[in-house]
DNA sequence: AACTGCAATATTATATGATATTTTCGCTTT
DNA sequence: AAAGCGAAAATATCATATAATATTGCAGTT
C-alpha cells in the first residue's frame, strides 16, 4: 500500500513544532541537544537539523555556538504577528475571493461545516477536543484563501498563523460564540464573492481574537 | 579583538545561499551531498543542516528520502514574489516613514548617497561590482522600510528581497539610470515623510523591474 | 571577608566518518 | 511494453571525536 511512512527527521519536526505551539516546550526555555535526545529519541545531527529548520521559521532561536532555545513570546511579538496576518490573509482573501471556482466553492463549504459543527460542541462545554478544533479553524480560514493563485503567498500565511496559533494556545480560553459568529459571517460574505466585506469582517475577526489574547496575557 | 570566528555551519550557509541566488547553482539541479560534500568542504550532517535551512526559506526543495534541489523558476513564480514584496515592502515603508526618527533619517541619507556613488560608476560602464551594486541596493531598501517597528516584517521582506534579487541576477541586465531615479525619488519621498507618494513609487519600481526581468526571461 | 583575575575542569555544541535504509536504474523475464 | 529482480548509488541516521563555552575553585589583592 501506498501509506508513505515518514522519517525519523519529518517526524521530530512535526513533535517539536507541536510542543512549541501547544505550550509543553516553555518560551525561552533552552533545548539541550542531549536532552531532548532521550525526550524525542532521535540522533544529535538529526535534531540539529529539525532545530535548523525550526529556527528559519522563527519557532527557535539559534545562537551560534550556544546552542538552541525555544522562541521567547512577547506583547509585541504577538502584536506584530497579527497585525501580517491581517495584511496577507486579507490580501489573499480578496484575490481568492476573486478567482475561486466551484471546487473551491465546495471545499470552503464542508470546512466551514465541520468548523461548524466543532464550535457547537465546544461551546456547549465539550473542551476535550481543543487539536481537532484547531485543525478544522485552520482549514476553514485556509479554504478561504486557497484560490489566491499564489504558493508564496500561502506559506507564508501558513507559517503566520501556526505563530498565532501558539499565543492562543498560551492562554487558551475558548472566545466561544463569538468567533462561531465571526467566521459564519466571513463564511457567507465570501460565498457571495463580496472580498471587501469579507476582509473587513476577517480583519476584525483577528483583531478581536489579538485584543482577546492580549488581555489573557 | 572580538572578531567572532564563523562555524563550518553558517558559512556553508553563506557560501550555498550565494550561489543559488548568484546562479551559480542551476536551478532545478540536484544537490547530491557527496559531490557538494566536496565542493564546500563540508561534512554530510553539517551539509544537511545547511540545505533543510534553506529549504525552510525556499531556495531548496527537499523531497523526503529523494535528496534536495535547487529551487526551480518560473515566470509565474517570480510574479507572486514581486506582488508580495510590493504588498510587504510598501506597508513597511509608510509604517517607516510615519515613525522614523533622526537616526533612521540619517542612516538612509547615508544609504541612499552611497547607492548614488555606486549606480554612477555601473551607469559610466563599470559592471565589476555587481555584489557590491547588490549590497548597497539592499542597504538602501532595508534603510528606507527599517523604522517599520516590526522585526517579523524585516525578517519577511529580507528573504523575499533575496528571492527577487535571485530573478534579477539570473537575467542580469542592469536597469541604468532608470532605476537611479527611480532610487532617487523614493528617497525624497520618504524623507519628506510623504509616505502615500513613496509607496507609490516604490510599487513602480518594484513592479518596472518585474517586467524588464520577465521581459529579458 | 569580599572582590578580581586566572587557570583547570566540566559541560555543551559542532563536525565528522561509519552504518543502516531507501531509492534508482539496468537487466532479465514474461 | 510491463513487471520483477538485484546491484549500485544516494539518503537518513547514528555514535563518536573535536572544539567551543560555562563553571568552578583557587590565588592574589584590597
Amino acid at each position: 500500500m501506498g501509506k508513505h511512512q515518514n522519517t525519523v527527521g519529518s517526524s521530530t519536526y512535526e513533535k517539536i513544532k507541536h510542543d512549541i505551539i501547544f505550550g509543553q516546550l516553555v518560551p525561552g526555555s533552552k533545548l539541550k541537544l542531549e536532552l531532548i535526545k532521550s525526550q524525542y529519541e532521535a540522533s544529535v545531527s538529526t535534531l540539529r537539523e529539525t532545530l535548523n529548520r525550526l529556527a528559519s521559521e522563527g519557532f527557535v532561536l539559534a545562537e551560534e555556538q550556544r546552542g538552541f532555545y525555544v522562541t521567547e513570546v512577547s506583547q509585541k511579538d504577538l502584536i506584530e504577528i497579527a497585525k501580517l496576518r491581517v495584511l496577507l490573509e486579507c490580501h489573499a482573501l480578496k484575490a481568492s475571493v476573486e478567482s475561486g471556482d466551484d471546487d473551491w466553492e465546495g471545499n470552503l463549504v464542508a470546512a466551514h461545516h465541520k468548523l461548524q459543527l466543532m464550535e457547537k460542541k465546544m461551546i456547549a462545554g465539550d473542551v476535550s477536543e481543543k487539536e481537532t478544533w484547531k485543525r478544522y479553524d485552520w482549514e476553514f480560514h485556509l479554504a478561504v484563501i486557497e484560490a489566491c493563485n499564489s504558493k508564496n503567498l500561502l506559506d507564508l500565511h501558513s507559517i503566520l498563523y501556526d505563530k498565532y496559533l501558539r499565543y492562543q494556545m498560551l492562554v487558551f480560553t475558548f472566545r466561544g460564540d463569538e468567533a462561531a459568529q465571526e467566521h459564519h459571517k466571513i463564511f457567507e460574505a465570501a460565498l457571495s464573492r463580496n472580498g471587501t466585506e469579507a476582509a473587513r469582517l476577517l480583519e476584525a475577526h483577528i483583531v478581536n481574537g489579538l485584543e482577546h489574547t492580549l488581555a489573557a496575557m
